[in-house]
RNA sequence: GGGCGAUUAGCUCAGCUGGGAGAGCGCCUCCCUUACAAGGAGGAUGUCGGCGGUUCGAGCCCGUCAUCGCCCACCA
């Protein structure tokens, strides 16, 4: 076996990725005899590349499927793509752009084919990435949300909750995304912290009531101005108490009078303490105007510009809504209304997907009524069927849906699924699955089959929240949908709680009354090592392809497992984790290459010496094997992705290579060590197997192994190896010796090569005499007679012989430890309070250490008194 | 403005139900020992954010302040 000093996961991993592909490794049928574990994969956007999100989300949904199937579970990945609607088609929008061609300009047939099309040729390019990465999802079962059968499920969901009056049409004030030409629902913005400016504008009384005066306001917005429907002030106060129901006429073109009203809502502190009210463009002015029931005047079109369809705009009309910001400060300033003007911060509000300000805009939209929707799913979490990872995004959920308002599902955009709805010729809704029934029931209810269709589609989240059950094949009863619905644990960010988690939830329960899924896993954000958020524009975005092609796919999904905390919000990702795992899985690789190169070769079947052959080492390393199994599986089985991957770091690099595998180098080891390496090694890549899927693989084909992939063999049973306590705890006594001793060694300036003699009391056993002078490269010395009580207290007894002078620095430095520790302890059982109420055997456990310190102490000392130095 | 989280070695982070402060990287010394220099052996480094309190005993529990971050929110 000549295998090359480095491992090269180039060579590596698209040789297996391949094969396990090819082999169908990733696809499972139902199979009703094996409990089922599937996760639905959240759809990447068919535009998505893959970010580091993808490492603290997607991998750890990887490292589960393995395990579970590992563990005998019916385990299935459910992959898919998201249509991403706006994302989408802003791509083909800029695309036909640099052709010279415009949406409109297309028509909508040809628009969506176009999108369609480049869905199915660009829209793959993540999953390639996902596979560079390792991710093993059951590529045939992958869906997209634009699939036909999706989207009947889609259609199917609308009217029928249409139908049961949970759908509605109505004019309410929506979030409108200039930039994206459409309205978002409120989970889709942003609120960004901006500087700005607060202006104080005077509103000069109307008529009778003038006298030159008038009342002045504060506003960052002097563009809705003119679409203002009264000057609201706080009843209570003094200053104002007398205005109230006084008019005023809307600067600058003064031609429009409003009143004063009253309304509590008002912050007296705020401003000048009286607030314009623009009810067509403010959410809080939106319910003054129906409480005091005040015309809603629109000035802003959908381009944000403004706009006299609705009320006289003078020559303001056709301005960017902008531009007619600073034109009508201009005017206000020459018309001298404009009183003052202080620098202010305020939040706005942003699109997330197109980062334009938002307008919020009365506008005739179709909501979800979500009150209905929405108890079940609070009733859920609150009686402890639906549970969160970590516990706190519960209470996010819950806070989030008891404050719910009505959803927002319709979109003006052409690509996505459009509203199965049609308009008879007075503008009567019809809602139907089919054009052929809408016509049914428009002949039938309103004796007319002239229908227009609504050219809306539908928010993304509508197709999303459907996606447990729409990806088993819902309408359709499939043996997927009765054998994998509902799934185990729903993995993902933090960020999508409400826009997906929420309403997955609340449509499974209404559709189905069974939750999607018991278990919320929410990973962690990735930050950069500053805490910075990741960004483009940032320039601080990491491209975990590139970490791949640098490190290899194992080494960042070690990289980036490894430093997720359970209940952690946020990974400060550092490239140097991954270069920290490509150095451990060469050491995996080496160690690998030990074990293949033993001179007396490896047994061809995975099976133990007998007990009383094993040495300590044997013992030992199996022991803590037991261990870290259970540990390593208890971990996983709570979705803490950094406790498993530092247990099996632990064990492989600090346990097995740097003492087992030195042990096995001993004399004492030859009989036993081929059998017992090759059997924790083997054991050790099936629990990495999960995290580090590619080299595990490589070197568990080339051991001694059963069936034709690590990715089907069976997870270690702790049961199936053996534990010997006693024997481990000898070894752990060999290995703090052998620590003191190296200590030593190096304090005596003593050349690695050289060997020393250490002398050893006749408590320790020749063989752990013998293991200990292998690990410190001595020669034995057997004293007379034994020293302290057990074998463990001999082991701490044993000194280096050397020239008096390079040992005597080590005493000292030893006896000066020993000296602190006898006296911290001296003092604490020196205190009645704690020998009188400390619990009992904490006082004993004090007290056994102080004695053994003690013995330390007397026997350092007389070892540095018998070197004759001072 | 509410809610949540964080604050431990130069950096990124562990420290389970309160009983001798840990890891990795970085740094220093020695070693190219026949698996591995992407390595081995050893070492230095901390008023555990501040101040109070509970306790025989606090990194851990309670209160409070400070700083940073996240989420939510109708401060025009």
């Amino acid at each position: 076996m000549n295998l090359p000093k480095h491992y090269d996961p180039k060579a590596v991993e698209p040789r297996l990725y391949r094969h396990w592909e090819c082999s169908g490794y990733f696809h499972e049928e139902p199979d009703p005899a094996r409990p089922p574990f599937i996760i639905c994969m959240p759809p990447p956007n068919v535009t998505g590349r893959a970010h580091l999100g993808h490492g603290s989300t997607y991998a750890p949904m990887d490292v589960l499927v393995r395990y579970h199937r590992m563990l005998g579970d019916n385990a299935d990945w459910l992959p898919g793509l998201d249509h991403a609607a706006i994302a989408t088609e802003a791509v083909i929008v800029k695309e036909l752009a640099k052709e010279g061609l415009t949406r409109d300009g297309l028509g909508r047939k040809a628009f969506v084919e176009r999108a369609r099309e480049w869905s199915r040729e660009y829209g793959g390019a993540i999953y390639e990435q996902f596979r560079q990465l390792g991710f093993g999802p059951d590529w045939q079962r992958a869906r997209f949300t634009m699939d036909p059968g999706l989207s009947a499920a889609v259609t199917k969901v609308f009217v029928g909750l249409y139908r049961e009056g949970l759908i509605y049409r109505g004019k309410r004030l929506v979030n409108w995304d200039p930039k994206g030409k459409t309205t978002v629902s409120d989970a889709e913005v942003d609120h960004e912290e901006r500087d700005g400016t607060l202006w104080h504008v005077t509103y000069p009384f109307a008529g009778a009531d003038g006298d030159g005066c008038g009342i002045v306001i504060a506003t960052t917005r002097p563009e809705t101005i003119l679409a203002d429907a009264a000057i609201a002030v706080h009843p209570d106060d003094p200053r104002y108490r007398s205005l109230i129901g006084k008019r005023v006429l809307v600067p600058p073109l003064l031609e429009r009078e409003i009143p004063i009203l009253a309304d509590a809502i008002v912050d007296r502190e705020f401003g000048t303490g009286a607030v314009k009210v623009t009810p067509a463009h403010d959410a809080t002015d939106y319910e003054i105007g129906l409480r005091h029931d005040l015309p809603m005047p629109s000035v802003l079109d959908l381009e944000a510009k403004i706009t006299g369809a609705e009320t006289d705009v003078g020559s303001y009309a056709g301005l960017d809504r902008f531009e007619a910001r600073r034109r009508i400060v201009e005017d206000l300033r020459v018309k001298q209304l404009l009183v003052a003007e202080e620098a202010h911060r305020y939040a706005v509000t942003v699109s997330e997907r197109t980062g334009d300000v938002i307008e919020p805009l009365l506008s005739l939209q179709w909501f979800v009524k979500m009150a209905p929707l929405a108890a079940p799913a609070l009733q859920a979490y609150r009686d402890g069927r639906l549970k969160f990872v970590p516990e706190r995004y519960g209470r996010t959920y819950e806070r989030w849906l008891e404050n719910i308002r009505d959803w927002n599902v319709s979109r003006q955009l052409w690509w996505g699924h459009r509203l199965p709805v049609w308009y008879v010729s007075d503008g009567t809704p019809v809602v139907a699955e089919t054009e052929a029934e809408a016509r049914d029931i428009a002949r039938r209810e309103h004796a007319t089959t002239d229908l227009i269709r609504d050219p809306d589609t539908l928010d993304t989240w509508f197709s999303s929240g459907l996606w447990p059950f729409s990806i088993l094949g819902w309408p359709e009863q499939t043996p997927e949908l009765r054998y994998w619905y509902p799934s185990q644990v729903m993995v993902t960010g933090g960020e999508i709680v409400f826009l997906w988690v929420a309403r997955m939830v609340m449509l499974g329960l209404h559709l189905f009354g069974r939750l999607p899924f018991p278990q919320a896993f929410i990973t962690p954000l990735v930050f950069d090592a500053a805490g910075r958020k990741m960004s483009k524009s940032l320039g601080n975005a990491i491209d975990p392809i590139g970490l791949v092609e640098k490190y290899g796919a194992d080494a960042f999904r070690i990289g980036i497992l490894r430093q997720m905390r359970i209940e952690g919000q946020e990974v400060r990702f550092q490239e140097s984790r991954c270069e920290e795992a490509r150095n451990f899985n060469n050491k995996i690789w080496n160690a690998t290459r030990y074990i293949l190169a033993l001179p007396e070769g490896l047994p061809a079947a995975l099976v133990l010496p007998a007990p009383a052959t094993m040495t300590g080492a044997d013992c030992w390393i199996l022991t803590r094997l037991h261990e870290t199994v259970v540990d390593v599986g208890a971990s996983l089985d709570r979705y803490d992705m950094g406790a498993a991957t530092e247990a099996i770091w632990r064990f492989v690099w600090y346990e097995f290579c740097d003492w087992y595998v030195e042990a096995t180098k001993s004399p004492e080891n030859a009989g036993t060590r081929a059998a017992v390496l090759s059997f924790v090694w083997n054991n050790a890549m099936r629990l990495l197997h999960p995290i580090a899927p590619f080299v595990s693989e490589e070197v568990w084909l080339a051991l001694p192994h059963d069936g034709p992939t690590i990715m089907t063999a069976t997870w270690p049973d702790p049961l199936e190896i053996p534990v010997n306590r006693k024997e481990a705890a000898t070894f752990e006594s060999i290995k703090q010796a052998a620590e003191r001793l190296r200590n030593a060694r190096a304090e005596a300036k003593l050349q690695p090569k050289e060997i020393v003699e250490i002398e050893l009391p006749t408590n320790v056993t020749p063989a752990s005499g013998a293991a200990l002078a292998h690990f410190v490269k001595a020669s034995i010395v057997w004293s007379d007679g034994p020293v302290g009580n057990g074998e463990a207290e001999g082991l701490a007894s044993v000194e280096l012989r050397a020239p008096p002078g390079v040992l005597a620095a080590g005493y000292r430095k030893d006896l000066q430890r020993l000296r602190g520790e006898v006296e911290r302890l001296e003092r604490k059982l020196a205190n009645g309070d704690f020998v009188t109420k400390a619990a009992p055997e904490v006082v004993t456990k004090e007290q056994t250490k102080l004695a053994g310190y003690r013995m330390d102490f007397v026997r350092v000392e007389a070892a540095l008194a018998a070197l004759g130095e001072p």
